[in-house]
Order: structure tokens, then sequence, then C-alpha cells
DNA sequence: TACCGAAGGACCC
DNA sequence: CACCAGGGTCCTTCGTCC
């Protein structure tokens, strides 16, 4: 009977894009991929033949087997989520809306409006560096990257659907005029530093998010100079312009997370900004797609929407109980945030790589002479890249992707730090062995555990463990289950601080236990037992329907 | 129970 | 002709040891 509701709701679900029984005749409908959703400068693109040929190209293709088996994974999810939901008493609603009230407002309390961010993105980076470098190659559409994958596209290219993150031969397809572009990252690192250049001359502590993005706290420059941060964005644009002849966008927001999103509304080569105020911020999230929160991606999005019908930020707020009685509490954090538009507004820290790797695609095989081969090189250029930055650290993964694109690691840790290629390569021999036969089509070694970097843990077990045991999990909420150059922090600096801090420093002042936060985190602990007068009680704490939770039953 | 290591994923560019 | 990258970060779960 709920199984049977859950299906209806499925239908009903997708029924928006696809009308009924669309299933067999437009299967393609129902292949969703990272690349087909729209971006900018894709709005006039045809959607539909686009959706057509890429699955006309992949399907039954091993990958896209494979795809469709993780698909069916995350639709099991779905339907028994929404099962649980299903399930849920008024009495527990009822509980969880309290839990989500009372997190909302300490939520807002935390709320920081005295800051400037300011979030630059260069526009079609990759391919507007070759563009330069090549004007030939001006008005006509290229990407850059190989056959396989494809790492931009310039706007030309867009127009046929070719975008980044799209295989090439995919792309061809689509645009057979279109020209490749081997990626040169030399190239792209060159012109990465002039436009650091710019970048610094308005905060010279900007966060390089990435070669072509960065986030600046213009707070202080709009103030000394008394502008308005739309001329400081528009002046930063000319100025990287200039500088390089390459255009860039900018969004200007109160933190960094909504200033991402606002440097994407009037790409290429524009700016929009979202003022200092909290009203204009809650209407501009209010019918913000989820979609284009940093963080949020193509699965969550799916659970989001598929579960609870959540299709904009200000939804995270309307379904907040759902989300506390569902998701653990950094990522109930992490969405109701959202729902309020908050993000970090702290200072930048200075963030250590935490590991390095190195891995290669080739045809699948599974003879082990070649295979040895291939991690023998793996082990000199992973050895290599560990020297140039003086690196050496005590955990090897091996990464394997399988002929049917299925991936595996494979760790060890070991007494004493390593960085030679003779150790390396050593015990990813091991690890290897182990693994044969298998036909793989990727291998890949990482090395993590840097010697240096103290893991603050171990520093001073006790307090942690107090401290943690009360406020479970704040400590790491650095970023709830989303990664990312840390946008989405909502809570209170100082504790995001303390944990990057203490990793860098190995000394770590652990912040006073004290902010020790929110009496709600008890709450969250204590619902958990509540009423355990009745044994059976062990029902519907957040912790226990966690969210990415193997079901493997 | 607390920690840590290992394995698997989601996401980003 | 050809059939989907590579370099990272972080979160969550699970098993084992104490």
């Amino acid at each position: 009977m709920i199984v049977k509701g859950a299906r209806v709701l499925d239908g009903s679900a997708n029924a928006m894009m696809k009308g009924k029984g669309t299933e067999d005749d437009r299967p393609w409908q129902s292949y969703h991929t990272v690349y087909t959703t729209a971006k900018a400068g894709m709005e006039l693109v045809d959607k539909e033949k686009v959706q057509r040929v890429v699955y006309e190209m992949s399907k039954g293709s091993k990958y896209f087997q494979n795809e469709e088996r993780k698909e069916a994974f995350i639709k099991q999810k779905i339907d028994n989520l929404r099962i649980q939901c299903a399930n849920l008493t008024q009495e527990d609603l009822a509980h969880y809306q309290k839990v989500a009230d009372r997190r909302i407002v300490e939520l807002e309390a935390s709320r920081d409006l005295s800051r400037i961010w300011l979030h630059v993105d260069m526009d079609a980076f990759y391919a507007a560096v070759e563009t330069l470098s090549n004007p030939t190659l001006k008005g006509k559409p290229m990407a850059v990257g190989s056959m396989s994958m494809l790492s931009t596209a310039n706007y030309e290219a867009r127009k046929f659907g070719v975008r980044a993150a799209m295989p090439g031969f995919i792309a061809r397809k689509l645009c057979p005029e279109l020209i490749f572009v081997p990626t040169d990252f030399k190239k792209y690192t060159y012109y990465s530093d002039l436009t650091r250049k710019v970048f610094g001359r308005y905060d010279p502590n900007f966060i390089a998010g990435s070669l072509d993005e960065a986030y600046l706290d213009i707070t202080e420059v709009c103030r000394e100079r008394n502008v308005k941060s739309e001329e400081i964005a528009q002046e930063l644009r000319a100025g990287v312009y200039e500088e390089t002849g390459l255009t860039c966008s900018a969004g200007v927001a109160p933190n960094r997370l909504l200033a991402k999103v606002c440097s994407d509304i009037n790409k290429p080569n524009g700016q929009y900004v979202l003022p200092n105020d909290r009203m204009a911020v809650m209407t501009f999230v209010s019918s913000l797609p989820i979609r284009k929160i940093g963080g949020i991606g193509k699965v969550t999005e799916h659970i989001l929407k598929g579960v609870f019908g959540i299709n904009t930020c200000e939804q995270m707020l309307e379904k907040s109980s759902y989300i506390c009685a569902f998701f653990s509490q950094s990522t109930a954090d992490f969405f109701c945030s959202v729902g309020l538009g908050l993000g970090q507004t702290d200072s930048p820290q200075v963030r250590f790589r935490k590991s390095i790797s190195s891995e290669r695609t080739f045809s699948a095989t599974k003879d082990e002479v070649l295979l040895h081969k291939k991690l023998e090189e793996l082990a000199e250029m992973l050895s290599a890249d560990m020297q140039k930055e003086g690196l050496s650290g005590r955990t090897l993964t091996l990464k394997l992707k399988t002929a049917s694109f299925e991936v595996r690691t494979r760790a060890v840790t070991l007494q004493k730090y390593i960085s030679s290629s003779e150790d390396i390569l050593k015990h990813a021999k091991k690890l290897l062995q182990a693994e044969l036969p298998i036909s793989v089509r990727l291998i890949g070694l990482r090395v993590s555990q840097f010697n240096g970097d103290k893991c603050s843990a171990k520093s001073d077990p006790t307090q942690k463990t107090i401290t943690n045991f009360i406020t479970s999990g704040d400590v790491n909420r650095n970023c709830s289950s989303f990664p990312d150059v840390a946008d989405h922090d909502f809570v209170s600096n100082a504790e995001t601080d303390m944990s990057i801090d203490s990793r860098q420093t190995g000394q770590l002042d652990w912040r006073d236990p004290f902010d020790g936060n929110y009496l709600s985190d008890v709450d969250y602990q204590s619902c958990t037992v509540q009423k355990s007068d009745g044994v059976e009680e062990v029902s519907l704490s957040p912790l226990v329907l966690p969210y990415i939770t193997g079901f493997r039953n």
C-alpha cells in the first residue's frame, strides 16, 4: 500500500518533464548526465536534441551500463526515503518541526551582513586563453580537451550543446566542425597568475578557488575608497581584461556562497550585485533552484526533489522538519542555511593540501605485466611530484577502475613516511597483487597523511571527545557533507577556523569547549534517547536515518 | 565507546 | 576508427581494538 503510494509519487514527480509513459518512446529523457543541465551560453540550445544525441552515443556502452546501475541505486534510495517519509507520524513531525525551528533561529542569529564578498570567474578560461594564443580560433566552435573528455568549450561551441565534462567524441557528433585543442596547463597557470596580480590589488588575502576563479573580501576597499561594490567589480574586471585580454564575470554578495551564485548570473563578461540586506537576500534565495548552490550536485538535487519536492532554496525552510528528521545534523544545518541564504564570511585561512595523487586511464586490460608497468610509471610520476613539493606521507591508496567502470580503492597506512618511487611501488604492488586477476581501465596512486600535518585528534583526544559528545559533529562542520571551498559554513567562524588551523599548526588551540554550541545539539542527542522508557523507541533520530546510507538489503 | 583506518561516494574545476 | 579525465576535498559508514 505504502509502496504503491510511493510509486505514484514517483510518477508524478517526473510527470512535469516527461508526460506519461514516455519511458519507452523517448528513453533519452531519463538519461541525465552532469553536462546536460543548462550552463551559461546554452539558453538557445535544443536540449531535446542534445539529450537524444548523448543518449544515442552512450547507449549500451560499459559506461552507460554503469551509469544505469548507479542511477538505479539512487532511485531505490529515494523510494526508501519516501516510504520512511510517509511513515512519519504527526508527533514525529511536530517534534522535528520544533528542532528545525530552533536550529533556524540559531542559524539566523549567526547571520553576518558586515562583509562584502566578490567572486570572480573567468569566462571559458582555458578556451579563452587558447584563443588568445591562436587568434584564428576566434569565432569558431572549439573545445579544450581530448576525444575522451573536454575541460571547457567556448561560447560558439556551447551553442551546439558542447560543454565541459562532455566526452569529445560526443561533442564532435553534436558539432562536427568543433576544433579540439589539447590542454596546456602551463599556459593557463601563466594567465592565472596575471589575473591574481589584479585580484591582489583589491584583497591581498584573496582565496584562489582554482586557476580561473577567486573570492575577494572587498569590504575594506569599498570602505577606504568610499565606492560601491558594483564599481569595484567593474574596475576589477576591466583590470583583468587590461592585464590579460580575457573577460571574466563577477558576483558580489554578503557571503561567499551567494557571491559564487551571483557570478554566474550575468556570465559571460557581466556582473551581479546582491546587496547586504537581509530582505534582498531572502528574496534572492526564495526562487533560487537548489542546484545553483555549490555543493548541491546531481544526486542531492534528485534526492531533495524526489523525496521532499524541494526545488528552491526557500523550500529548504518549508521542509525543514523533514530535513531535520532525515539528515545528519551537519547536513541539515547546511540545507537550512542555504534556505536562509547564509554562507561563509570569515577571512581566509591558509589551507594545506592533504593528499597528492596521479592516475591514468588506458584501454582496459588484465595483462598483469602491463598493469605492473603502469603501476611503476605511476609510482615514478607520483614520487617526482612529491619530491617537487617536498612531501612524504604514510598512507598509500591504490585506485582501480574496472573495465565496467566500477571504482575500487585499497589503502595501507605505514609506520614510516614514504616518498621514493621504490617505496611507493613496493607497497602499491602488494595492494594490486591482492586484486588480481582483474581487468582495469585506470590505475591511480595517492599518498596522504603527510609528515607534518598533525592530525588534530591526536593532540588532545579527551577534550575533543567531551566536546564532541555534547556538540555532536560541530567539529567537522567545516563543510557538512559537502566539499569544496568551504562555502557552506554558516556556523560561527571561530569553529571552522579551529578545524582548519589545528591541522596546519599541529599545535591547536582547540577553541574553548564553551562556544560549545547550541543547546539544540544537546537536543539532537536527547531526541535519540528520548522516551527511552519504552525500550523500543529507537526510532526517528536524525542520526538513525542517515543521508547517504548504504542500504545493502 | 572512542579512534582510526579503510572503502565508497558526492562534488568541484 | 574510436565508446566518458585527472587532481583534490570532505562526509559517512563499518570493522576492529581497547
